[in-house]
RNA sequence: UCGGGGGUCGUCUAAGCGGUAAGACAGCGGCCUUUGGAGCCGCCGAUCCAGGUUCGAGUCCUGGCCCCCGAGCCA
C-alpha cells in the first residue's frame, strides 16, 4: 500500500525551513536551487537532491532554480549540461525559466573580489602551489602567513588586474581570502578564491583566464538568486564558516547552508570518480547502461522516475551516514508497475511442448487478461496452437520436493489456456537436456478452469511457436556482488557481479508485443518487469530489458533446498 | 594528533523538545490465488558504553568508545 500523504514527519530540514518562515527570516519565501556541475551524469544520488530541493519549493509554494555550477573549464562540457536537464526534466520537475550557470556571475563575481581587495581582506599570493600547501600546516599544527601576505592594496588591485588579464602562467600566483593561517578549520587558512587556467570556458569562451573557486562563488550565486536555504551534502559541514565569512565580508544577502547526508545504495557506487573509471576502462557499455546508476541508465533500464521520487521519499533525509538496501528501491518499482504495467505472456528459455490431442493445422484466440490490478484494462486475444514454447525451468525430469511445475505425469494449467499433462517427452542423450515435451489437453478446460472442480497446483505461462516473435533479453542484476563494494583494502573493480548482464536471444514473445516501443512497460508474467531497450530495440529486433524480476518464493525455497542437501553430504 | 559532524530493529526513517520506542524494507510463518505474482494476517527485531539528574531518560548532564568528513590552484 501507498502511505498516506502528509503522514511522515517532517525531516530536519523543512523544520528549519518552517521555524525560519514562523519567524519571518526570509520574509516568508522559500527558494532552493539545485546546483550540479557538468562534469559528468547525475545518478539516483541527486535524484535524492532534486526531489529535496525542487520537492522543498513545490511543497512551500517557493521556487527551486536549476544552476550549473561551473567554475571550472577543466572538467566541464555542454554534453553533461544537456544531460543533466534532460535527466532532470525526466524526474519530472521543471525549473521554467530559473535557468542560471555560476559562469553568468564573473562579472559581479571578479567585482566583490576586487572589493575583498580594497578592503584588505583578500591578496595576491605569488607563492607556488606547493609551498602553499606547506605554509597551510596540517590538521593539528597551524600554518604561517606567506611572505606575500602583506602587499598593499595598490599592488594587490594591480596584481589581481594583471592576472585577469592574462599576463600570468598558470600557478605564477592566487588571489586568495585573508582570513587566519592558525585557523583549526583549514578552509579558513586563507582559502584560494581566484587561480589561472588558460583554457576556454563552455559559455565564456576566452573573455576569462582566471577563475573562481567553489567556496567563492557558490555563496555568491546563491546570494545573487537570492537564495533561502542553500542545501548541500555533509562534506560541505566546514566550509560553512567559509561561505558565511564571504557573504559578511561583503555584506551582501546570505541565505542559510543546511547540509544532509548523501545517498549511498547497496550493491553499487554512488561516485562520480567511479562511474567515471567503469565508463572509461569499459567494464559498463556508458553512462546509460542498464546496470548503471546513473539517471540515464535506470531511465534505460525502465525504472519510472515516479518510482525513483517515491523512494527519495521514502529513504528520508538525515545527517547520519547510511547506505540504503537496493531492495527498497527494487520493492518501490514493483509496487508502482504492478499497478500500472501491462501483462504479456514471452518465454525466456523455450522449451518446446507439443499436444498430441489437438489438430495440427487448428487454433484459436484465447482472452487473456491485461492487469488483474485493474480491470479496466481490458482483455486481449491470444494465439494458441498444437505447437508451443514453455519456461525451460518449468520442466524437470524428476521434480525436487515442492516442485509444482510440469513433470512426467503431471497436470498443471497454461495460463488463459487448458489443463496439459505431460505423457512423454525427449531429451538430447549426449547433454541429457531436455529437448522437446509432450501433452495432452483436456478440451473442458478452456480458459483455464476444470468443470470437474480438479485443481492443479501450478499454472505456466507459454506462446503458441507459430505465431512468436523474436526477440532478444536482457537481465540486469546487482552491478556489484556485495552490499558495500569500496569497504575494504581491495579495489572495487575487483567486486564487479559477473552475472550482473545476462542476455538471452531467441526468447518467444507472444505477438501483441512485436510493435513494442520503450514507453510502455510490460510484464511478463511470472517473469518480471521489462520495457523495450530505448537503444537496442526496433519492430522485427526486438531487445528487451528486464526492470525488476518478480518477487520469486520459489528461488528461495529451491535456494534452500541447495543449501540443506549441502548440509547433509557435510 | 586538531577541527567539524554522527551513533535507535539486519537496513532506512520516526518518536509534538522528559511520559507505552513507531513505520517501511529485508527475513521468517500462515491465509488466499488461473502469475510460486499481487493481496491479507502474524512473528522476529533496536536506543554505542558507564555513571548522574528525575516519579520517569532514546531525549538532559558528565566521562568514555566507535564511525564519517577535512591539509585541491576540484566541486
Amino acid at each position: 500500500m501507498h502511505e498516506v500523504a502528509g503522514e511522515r514527519p517532517k525531516d530536519f530540514i523543512r523544520e528549519i525551513i518552517d521555524q525560519d518562515i514562523e519567524t519571518g527570516r526570509f520574509g516568508g519565501r522559500v527558494h532552493t536551487r539545485f546546483p550540479p556541475e557538468p562534469n559528468g551524469y547525475l545518478h539516483i544520488g541527486h535524484a535524492k537532491s532534486i526531489c529535496l530541493n525542487f520537492g522543498i519549493a513545490q511543497e512551500y509554494g517557493g521556487l527551486c532554480n536549476l544552476r550549473f555550477d561551473d567554475t571550472n573549464p577543466a572538467t566541464e562540457e555542454v554534453e553533461y549540461v544537456q544531460s543533466i536537464m534532460e535527466d532532470v526534466h525526466w524526474l519530472g520537475f521543471d525549473w521554467d525559466d530559473r535557468l542560471y550557470y555560476a559562469s553568468d556571475y564573473f562579472d559581479q563575481m571578479y567585482g566583490y573580489a576586487v572589493e575583498l581587495i580594497k578592503m584588505g581582506k583578500a591578496y595576491v599570493d605569488s607563492l607556488s602551489p606547493e609551498e602553499i600547501r606547506e605554509y597551510r600546516g596540517t590538521l593539528s599544527e597551524p600554518g604561517r602567513d606567506s611572505p606575500y601576505r602583506d602587499r598593499s592594496v595598490e599592488e594587490n588591485l594591480d596584481l589581481f588586474e594583471r592576472m585577469r588579464r592574462g599576463e600570468f602562467a598558470e600557478g605564477a600566483c592566487v588571489l586568495r581570502a585573508k582570513i587566519d593561517m592558525a585557523s583549526p578549520n583549514l578552509n579558513l587558512r586563507d582559502p584560494t578564491i581566484y587561480r589561472i587556467k588558460h583554457l576556454p570556458h563552455h559559455r565564456t569562451g576566452s573573455k576569462w583566464c582566471i577563475y573562481p573557486m567553489y567556496d567563492f562563488a557558490h555563496c555568491l550565486s546563491d546570494s545573487i538568486e537570492r537564495i533561502t536555504h542553500s542545501i548541500c551534502t555533509l562534506e560541505f559541514e566546514d566550509h560553512r564558516p567559509l561561505y558565511d565569512w564571504f557573504l559578511d565580508a561583503l555584506g551582501v544577502y546570505h541565505p542559510q547552508q543546511i547540509e544532509f547526508a548523501r545517498l549511498n545504495l547497496s550493491y553499487t557506487v554512488l561516485s562520480k570518480r567511479r562511474l567515471l573509471q567503469l565508463v572509461e576502462e569499459r567494464r559498463v557499455w556508458g553512462w546509460d547502461d542498464p546496470r548503471m546508476p546513473t539517471l540515464s541508465g535506470l531511465r534505460r533500464r525502465g525504472l519510472p522516475p515516479e518510482s525513483i521520487r517515491r523512494f527519495c521519499e521514502r529513504i528520508g533525509v538525515a545527517k547520519r551516514d547510511s547506505i540504503v538496501d537496493v531492495a527498497l528501491l527494487e520493492h518501490t518499482v514493483r509496487e508502482d508497475l504492478n499497478l500500472t504495467a501491462p501483462r504479456r505472456m514471452g518465454v525466456l528459455r523455450p522449451l518446446k511442448l507439443t499436444l498430441l490431442n489437438y489438430p495440427e493445422d487448428q487454433e484459436e484466440m484465447l482472452e487473456a487478461i491485461n492487469n488483474p490490478e485493474d480491470l479496466s484494462a481490458g482483455t486481449r486475444p491470444v494465439p494458441f496452437s498444437r505447437e508451443l514454447y514453455i519456461e525451460q525451468d518449468d520442466f524437470r525430469e524428476n521434480p525436487p520436493p515442492k516442485y509444482y511445475r510440469l513433470a512426467p505425469g503431471r497436470e498443471v494449467r497454461l495460463r488463459y489456456g487448458y489443463f496439459v499433462r505431460c505423457v512423454d517427452y525427449r531429451k538430447d542423450p549426449a547433454t541429457g537436456e531436455i529437448t522437446e515435451v509432450f501433452c495432452e489437453y483436456d478440451p473442458a478446460t478452456r480458459g483455464g478452469d476444470a468443470p470437474d472442480g480438479r485443481k492443479v497446483k501450478a499454472t505456466l505461462h507459454w506462446v503458441s511457436a507459430r505465431h512468436a516473435v523474436d526477440a532478444e533479453i536482457r537481465l540486469i542484476d546487482r552491478l556489484f556482488d556485495r552490499p558495500n563494494p569500496t569497504e575494504g583494502d581491495e579495489d572495487f573493480r575487483t567486486r564487479l557481479n559477473p552475472d550482473s548482464l545476462q542476455i538471452y536471444r531467441g526468447c518467444k514473445l507472444e505477438p501483441s508485443l512485436a510493435e513494442a516501443d520503450p514507453s510502455c512497460r510490460f510484464q511478463f508474467e511470472r517473469l518480471g518487469y521489462f520495457i523495450a531497450d530505448n537503444r537496442d530495440s526496433r519492430p522485427g529486433a526486438l531487445v528487451f530489458n528486464r526492470i525488476v524480476s518478480l518477487r520469486d518464493t520459489w528461488a528461495k525455497i529451491e535456494a534452500r533446498l541447495a543449501k540443506s542437501s549441502n548440509h547433509d553430504r557435510d
